[in-house]
RNA sequence: GGGCGCUUAGCUCAGUUGGUUCAGAGCACUUGGUUUACACCCAAGGGGUCGGGGGUUCGAAUCCCUCAGCGCCCA
């Protein structure tokens, strides 16, 4: 079969995807072999594919293929998250534009919509990932509201609840008024704000006098119940005891006092609306404040807004402020820039907002989690995380869990009268209605009296289960997979949501399987763009992933992705580099087509030049791959990928194969190919990882081969013993040859015209490669003499002495010029070096392995010093 | 405000316990090369006071102090 001049892509990837899976080389069953199983982050049902997900599973897809390789039974889950927010708000807009408002609906109505959204675009990730070439198990695929998943949340929530974990509190919780539910505090992000402090006069009951307090705030002042002071402030001692007037609604409250009040912030007063902020929540506790809410759940006000019942909060910030000049209590104003809670998924300004929730306390059970990290039971790369981690576990704060959506895990609470506490918590109903008949002593009560709570649960407290839960390791925890696949091997993820779900996932790994659910982790950084702005729909700066795989192919993006993503640290993404990894791509094509184009004669002899270069090949190969092993050890995935790019361009192609090429119109030897064609499969093994596409095609090339010999699924290169002296030896020819290719430059000599090389062999070096040096230099003839060569061009290597013999004059000014100055520099050199033996304190002081090479370098430069000299006398 | 981290070539980054050619890689750049795999190519080359200052040491990109700039997490 002739190989097409151009590599293409498009059909190659889907012919061999396709072959892979119809093979089943994705699929893992539990067997003998030892596991390697990676989970993925299961992406959103919302979402369409972006350039995270592209490097993500990028990442897992080189991971998983190497370790199928390596001979382990590799399994990767591939699955999706029903993110409860999200896709709820985006259900709820779809309805909306169809003229259908949420609140119309009843809850069952509203999750077949949101059901049905879910099967529409649900799976369009995964779809896009095969693309990329994901070869994931795709009869593994999960769902976090799939029925065994969601039965795992329930019994968990009860597990904990029973445990005491798990309790309701009437808390100040963040309040996303636009999804009009609450959030974590880590699904609140800060901002930083431009917006107004207002000084406001409070009238100060049976008194002329005010006061006057700062604020960023009007708009809440319905809701003050009292004014603060600082007791060590003696600006404010004449306020002790009295009373202050709201203004507008004049309503009178209390100045009380507390150390809590920053005397330098503001005016030193400090308004306090216990329902609308953290700090007057606590205050409010303290100082037995009355509670005023004066907010709506969409954070318009309500009726203790007064004239302003029903209008937004920032409307009516404006209006307040008017009417607050208008009546003469506005005292200034001031710029300020402040930090705003806004919501991560909305974006929305979160409200603080007292309610009931439920909450996980998380104190204890994060304690193994924290331990397991700090003493690397998971390992986080990079370490640098470990800190962050620390920090955040040791000051965890408890999680709240519910939400106000309905897509989710309905909270299987189940209440049985009106009173707070009157309610059951169960996996099933009629559980629920037995436990409840107990509690309340009533064996009257019926399933129809139960009411379940209305609240679902927040999305990551199903994904924390994932690791365990796409095994049904909550359900069935003896079950023969979860034993075989759990703890995973590695994590890759980026850092965003270490606390979301990373930290989570291992917390629930300790609590239900008393192990870690992961070996490592492993951080990607956030792909920005060129100017370092994070990659966003919003922005709209990032590219089209399928639009990029179509344009350089998935084994081109997948090299441009990784081609500068060291862990933990931001891809500067840059379609240049994409264009790279296509570049790359078709290289190794070309390779192959000039091995495939040669005619192979079983009669001609290997040439002396084709057997040491694949001699030496072969040990630049273990060597090369020992660093590779190296790199993957500490998950650096780009420099294997560097590693092995230099390796297959630079030794493999640029080298090796000029080496071994036949001369135009000749035949190669059968031996000499035969030798090619195992290090090109040794190359394809290695590359397989990365550009799993084009060295799958090029190995099926090869040869005819059955299902079990696909590269896929062959095995990675045995690591061998390695010649170091032969590949230093052949760095020492490559030096000269280089040599004569500046000098060739130099004077112009066309590579086309044989030269003769002399060699005054003062390194008593190797002459193996000399075959080589005459093929790659177009040497004629390559002559080793005692004494130089008159009339020549002369380079150096170490103490080893070159001339080129060429026709007509050479300008002796310009040899003895470039020669003064080789002289001066060596010499400058051997100062230095000399200086350092001299100095009594090194000799005695440093290693005995370090004066020894100083004395090396001391020899070496004395001895190309003495060659120096004598090629300068020949020439004055 | 508290904590963590970063600053090395034009760009993106390596650089392990201080010690071989340790001042590096890729890209970009400059120059030359096209009948014989690839111009998505080949070859050669230029380019850095390792953020500034101080210290420890025989020896510092590497350890310590300090200043400046940047980033992240938490409140």
């Amino acid at each position: 079969m002739a190989l097409t001049a151009k590599y293409n892509a498009q059909t190659v990837e889907e012919k061999w995807y396709s072959y892979w899976m119809e093979q089943g080389f994705f699929h893992s069953e539990v067997n003998d072999k030892e596991p390697y199983t990676i989970v993925i982050p299961p992406p959103n049902v919302t979402g369409v594919l972006h350039m995270g997900h592209m490097l993500n599973n990028t990442l897992q897809d080189v991971l998983i293929r190497r370790a199928r390789l390596k001979g382990y039974n590799a399994c990767w889950v591939p699955g999706t998250d029903h993110a409860s927010i999200a896709t709820e708000a985006k259900v709820v807009a779809k309805l909306k534009e169809e003229g259908i408002e949420k609140d119309s609906l009843t809850r069952e109505e509203f999750l077949e919509h949101a059901w049905k959204w879910t099967h529409k675009h649900g799976g369009i990730i995964l779809e896009q990932l095969k693309k990329l070439g994901a070869s994931c198990d795709w009869e593994r695929t999960k769902f976090t509201m799939d029925e065994d998943l969601s039965k795992s949340v329930i019994k968990v929530f009860v597990d904990l609840h029973n445990k005491g974990k798990v309790y309701r509190g009437y808390r100040m919780v963040n309040w996303d008024p636009q999804a009009k539910t609450t959030l974590s505090d880590e699904e609140v992000i800060y901002v930083e704000k431009q917006g107004n402090l207002y000084y406001l006069n409070y009238k100060i009951e049976g008194s002329e006098d005010t006061l006057t307090i700062a604020t960023t705030r009007p708009e809440t002042i319905m809701g003050d119940t009292a004014i603060c002071i600082n007791p060590n402030d003696g600006r404010f001692a004449h306020l002790k005891g009295k009373k202050a007037i709201v203004p507008i609604s004049n309503r009178v409250v209390p100045i009380i006092e507390d150390e809590y009040v920053d005397v330098e912030f503001g005016t030193g007063c400090l308004k306090v609306t216990p329902a609308h902020d953290e700090n007057d929540k606590m205050l409010g506790d303290k100082h037995n404040l009355e509670v005023v809410d004066i907010f709506n759940d969409d954070a318009t006000l309500n009726s203790f807004g007064m004239h302003y019942e029903g209008k937004d909060r920032f409307v009516v910030r404006r209006e307040i402020v008017k009417e607050l000049e208008e009546l003469g209590a506005l005292v200034k104003t001031e710029q300020h820039t402040n930090k705003i809670g806004t919501s991560e998924r909305t974006g929305a300004v979160i409200e603080p907002k007292l309610s009931d929730q439920w909450f996980l306390n998380m104190k204890e059970l994060a304690q193994p989690a924290l331990d397991a990290v700090l003493e690397k039971e998971v390992n986080l790369v990079p370490e640098k995380f470990v800190n962050t981690y620390r920090h955040w576990m040791e000051n965890v704060r408890d999680w709240n869990i519910s939400r106000q959506l309905w897509w989710g895990h309905q909270i299987p609470a189940f209440y049985y009268g009106d009173g707070k506490e009157e309610y059951v918590v169960a996996e099933t109903m009629e559980e629920a209605l037995a436990i409840a008949q107990e509690k309340s002593g009533n064996n009257q009560l019926q399933l129809t009296d139960l009411k379940q709570d209305p609240d679902a649960l927040d999305t990551w407290f199903s994904s924390w289960l994932w690791p365990i839960s796409v095994f049904n390791g909550i359900l069935e925890p003896d079950n023969e997979e979860i034993n075989y696949y759990y703890p995973t091997n590695d994590l890759v993820t980026a850092p965003e949501i270490l606390f979301f779900w990373v930290a989570r996932m291992i917390i629930a790994g300790y609590e239900y399987r008393g192990e870690k659910p992961f070996n490592n982790v492993y951080l990607t950084g956030i792909v920005r763009d060129k100017q370092r702005r994070k990659m966003s729909k919003s922005l709209g700066n990032s590219p089209d992933p399928i639009e990029l795989i179509n344009n350089y192919g998935a084994d081109g993006v997948r090299v441009g992705m990784l081609l500068s993503s060291p862990a933990g640290n931001d891809l500067m993404f840059d379609e240049d580099l994409c264009k790279q990894g296509s570049g790359f791509v078709n290289k190794i094509w070309n390779a192959y087509r000039l091995i495939d184009g040669w005619e192979v004669s079983k009669t001609e002899k290997a040439t002396e030049a084709s057997t040491i270069a694949i001699t030496w090949y072969k040990s630049k190969f273990q060597k090369v791959l020992a660093t590779i092993e190296d790199h993957y050890s500490k998950y650096r995935i780009s420099d294997a990928l560097m590693s092995t790019y230099k390796l297959v361009w630079d030794d493999f192609c640029s080298w090796l194969l000029e080496m071994v090429k036949p001369a135009y119109g000749k035949p190669i030897a059968a031996e000499t190919y035969n030798e090619v064609i195992g290090i090109l499969e040794n190359n394809l093994k290695i590359l397989h990882p990365f550009v799993p596409f084009v060295s799958e095609e090029i190995w099926q090339h090869i040869a005819e081969r059955t299902p079990e010999e696909a590269l896929i699924v062959s095995e990675w290169p045995k690591t061998e013993t390695i010649d170091e002296q032969l590949i230093k030896d052949f760095d020492f020819a490559a030096e000269v040859i280089s040599g004569i290719r500046t000098i060739r430059k130099q004077k112009n000599i066309s590579f086309k015209d044989a030269i003769s090389l002399s060699v005054i062999n003062n390194e008593n070096s190797s002459t193996q490669f000399n075959a080589v040096i005459e093929k790659m230099g177009n040497v004629s003839a390559l002559n080793n003499v005692d004494t130089a060569v008159d009339g020549a061009l002369t380079f150096r290597v170490k103490s080893n002495e070159y001339f080129i013999p060429i026709e007509g004059a050479i300008d002796v000014e310009q040899e003895i010029a470039k020669l003064t100055e080789e002289l001066s520099y060596t010499q400058g050199f051997l100062k230095s070096v000399q200086k350092k033996l001299s100095n009594e304190r090194f000799v005695s002081g440093a290693p005995e392995k370090v004066v020894a090479m100083e004395k090396q370098k001391e020899a070496d430069a004395l001895a190309k010093i003495e060659t120096i000299k004598a090629s300068l006398a020949g020439l004055q």
